[in-house]
DNA sequence: AATGGTATTTAGATTAGTCTAAAAATGTTT
DNA sequence: AAACATTTTTAGACTAATCTAAATACCATT
C-alpha cells in the first residue's frame, strides 16, 4: 500500500512521461510536486524499491508497469470526483481542481465503482480529459495526422510514422519535438503545404510529405 | 489549520467527554485514537499550546470552545458524508464508517455545504446520530441506552453508539433498524441480558453489551 | 503515614517526508 | 579536451507522529 505522498509523485511521473516520451527528470518532478530536487531523489529510491519506477541514477525516471496502474487509478478517482462536484454539486470547472486532489486518495475500490455507477460511466472529466477505467486503462486518445486538420485547429504532437535521420534532423530544427503544441495557421491547396505555429512561438511552413508523417492529438484550444 | 491527526484526537475527546462528563484521561484517548498513553501524551500538550483543549497534567483532557467547533465540525463532515454514502451510493450501514473515516477531513467548506443542501439538509446519520448545524451546534435528543430501561417498557431504536460490521450485522440478523420498536420482557439480573420484542413481532435474548450500545427513545406503549 | 498498584509523563529512538548546502556527474561551449 | 554551467545526488538536519521502557505522580488500602 503506498500513501498519499507517494501517489502524487507517481501522478507527476505519469504526466511527465505522457508530455515528453523521454522520461522524467528529477528537476521537472520537483517542479510538478512543488519540492526540491534533493527530496525527489529520496522519494525516487523508495519507489524503485518498490518497483513502482524504473529509475537510473543521473538518466530520469519512468512508471513501471506496476507503477502506471496505480498512477491510472488515482487519475480516476481524480476525474470521478471532478465529475461528481460539477454534475451533482453544482461546482463551476474552475473551483474543482484542488478539492479533488484531496479526494482522489480516498481508499476505497468499493467507494470509486459506485460512484462511477452513480456518475452514469461518463467518459471524460469536466475539463474533456478522459477517465481511465476500472483496470486502469485510458481509452487510447484520438489521433490524426496533421494534413487532416484544418486552419485554425490546434493539437499536440504524440508521434512520428517516418524514421529516417533526415526527417527527424529537420523536426528538430523547426523545434518540433514530441509534445509540441501544433496551431494550423494556413493551408496552400496548390502544394498542400501547412503554415504552422509551434509552441505557440515560432511559425513556419511545411510541406504535405512532412505534415502527412505527424500524428495529432486534438486540442481544443 | 490542524492536521487530519490532530482532527481524530479533537474527535476522541469530544466523544469521550460526552460519555464521561469528567473529561478525557488518557488512557481513554489512547484506546479510542488506537495509540499509546506516551503518545497522547505528546498530542495533548501540543494541542493545549495551540488553544483546543485544556489541559493540567495527571488531570484530564477537555475540549475548549474552539476545540469542540472544530470536533463538531468534523464530525458534522462525516455524518453528512455517511449520509452520502448511503442515500446516493446505496452503502449498507455497516460498510460506510470507515470509509467516512477518511471523507470527514476532506478540507472545503464549500463542498461540506453543497453536499448537505445535495442530500436536503439531513438531521440524522445512517445510525441516527444527529448532523451538526453548520455552526457546529448539535441538537440534543432525549435518549437513553436500552439497558436503563425496565421490564415492561417501551422505546424506538433512534441510534447506536457502537459501529463496526460485527454489531451491526447482528443488529441486521435480529431485524433491528433505526426505527425499531423495542418492548423489554425480561431482565436476568445474573447476566444483566435481556429478552426484547422487536417490532411487537419476535422475540430475542441480548447480552448486556448489545443492549448497553442501543440508544432508545422511550415512548408510552 | 507508608505501601502497592495504576495512570501518566518523560526520555530517547524510529519513520516518513522534507529541507539546505556541498559534492559529484553530466552537458555545452569554446 | 578543458572550462564552465547545469543537473543530480549525497550528507546531515528538522518536524510530526509514533513507539518502548523507565521514572514519577496519584490513589486506595491498610
Amino acid at each position: 500500500m503506498q500513501s498519499s505522498t507517494e501517489e502524487n509523485y507517481l501522478k507527476a511521473i505519469f504526466k511527465l512521461t505522457c508530455e515528453n516520451e523521454k522520461g522524467a527528470s528529477t528537476n521537472s518532478i520537483a517542479e510538478e510536486t512543488n519540492t526540491k530536487a534533493s527530496s525527489v531523489t529520496d522519494m525516487i529510491k523508495k519507489l524503485s524499491e518498490k518497483g513502482l519506477v524504473n529509475y537510473i541514477k543521473y538518466q530520469g525516471t519512468r512508471l513501471s508497469k506496476e507503477g502506471e496502474i496505480i498512477a491510472l487509478k488515482v487519475i480516476r478517482k481524480h476525474r470521478l470526483w471532478e465529475v461528481f462536484l460539477v454534475e451533482k454539486l453544482k461546482f463551476s470547472w474552475d473551483e474543482i481542481h484542488e478539492i479533488a486532489e484531496q479526494l482522489e486518495h480516498i481508499r476505497s475500490p468499493k467507494l470509486v465503482d459506485r460512484l462511477d455507477e452513480h456518475l452514469g460511466f461518463p467518459k471524460t472529466d469536466p475539463h474533456g480529459d478522459p477517465i481511465p477505467n476500472k483496470k486502469g486503462e485510458l481509452p487510447i486518445q484520438e489521433m490524426v495526422t496533421l494534413d487532416k486538420l484544418n486552419t485554425n485547429d490546434h493539437g499536440i504532437l504524440i508521434g512520428v510514422s517516418e524514421y529516417s535521420k533526415d526527417f527527424l534532423n529537420y523536426l528538430d530544427g523547426i523545434k518540433l519535438q514530441l509534445g509540441s503544441s501544433i496551431e494550423v495557421l494556413n493551408f496552400f491547396a496548390f502544394d498542400k503545404s501547412l503554415k504552422i505555429k509551434v509552441n505557440n512561438n515560432s511559425e513556419v511552413t511545411i510541406s504535405h510529405k512532412i505534415s502527412s508523417n505527424l500524428n495529432i492529438s486534438k486540442t481544443k484550444k
